[in-house]
DNA sequence: ACAATAACTGCAATGATGTTGCAAACATGA
DNA sequence: TCATGTTTGCAACATCATTGCAGTTATTGT
């Protein structure tokens, strides 16, 4: 459990106005490791309407507070962002992992997708995502 | 544009009925170079109900002759799988990309998915998606 | 070639998710 | 505290994914 005053200031961090929902929205990503769906703050955070965590995803997206994770099932997942995003730069080279135990996607911060590069091709930005067991579920 | 015996034998050997929805949904993928979306086979593909072209597609990733491509726009896009696919397992370790100047995103089945190894963890498949202006629109 | 069977298709309907406009409520800086 | 711009909730709509069912079609064995 954050304290308050730090969720404060990562929102004022981010020129983001400080709200009830946004706090709570950020409490959730805080307290859970991994990433979360929009369904999944719906069903936690019944008080807000669902349009209002929509937008607030997305601002938090825009302001880099949050990253919106590539996922074949059509579901978007949203993880936090680490220390280096800003509203100009995301950078969120690091590997994604889903778990086919858990279901969880987690984002593992210490390891950076690997480059690659290809002829004639202008590689702006990379994405990975591995699928398996979670060290959680492996034992 | 692909004989339609080569058509058939390629349905039949992933152990589906040959019917002619499939040839025009296969003959779609093959003549087109990139992932295609559902709504592309829709607006293509009229003659044939939006329902039976979903189905299609998920015989077709079943069986082993698309698969689903992670992205974070939320639109489902599909790929024509390789030689090396059956039923029982896919095969993808190749390289996506994503040209934010058409549009398109490409197959780079030259290219595998660098591998990745972390403790603890149990990975079986790798996806990596490239963001950036493809080969033709780089010129 | 033909019948039996299992698979496929179209239609209707439903659910989930993403998205916008607008008026009321709220957070912020002066 | 006030003025301002931002955020929220409601209603509505668009898109996409998915299922059941009945009619049609492809395939297998004879």
């Amino acid at each position: 459990m954050l304290k308050y005053s730090a969720l404060k200031k990562l929102l004022k961090d981010h020129q983001l106005r400080v709200t009830d929902c946004r706090l709570d929205v950020l409490q959730l990503f805080k307290s859970r490791g991994h990433a979360l769906t929009s369904r999944y703050l719906e069903d936690e955070l019944t008080s807000y309407d669902r349009v209002t965590l929509f937008r607030t995803l997305n601002s938090f997206i825009e302001k880099g507070v949050v990253h919106k994770i590539p996922d074949d099932s059509g579901i978007a997942r949203y993880g936090i962002c680490g220390h280096s995003c800003a509203p100009a730069a995301h950078h969120h080279d690091h590997v994604h992992f889903k778990c086919s135990s858990c279901g969880h996607v987690d984002c593992l911060s210490d390891y950076t997708v690997p480059t690659v590069t290809i002829p004639g091709y202008l590689i702006q930005e990379s994405n990975m995502i591995l699928n398996g067991v979670c060290k959680s579920c492996n034992q």
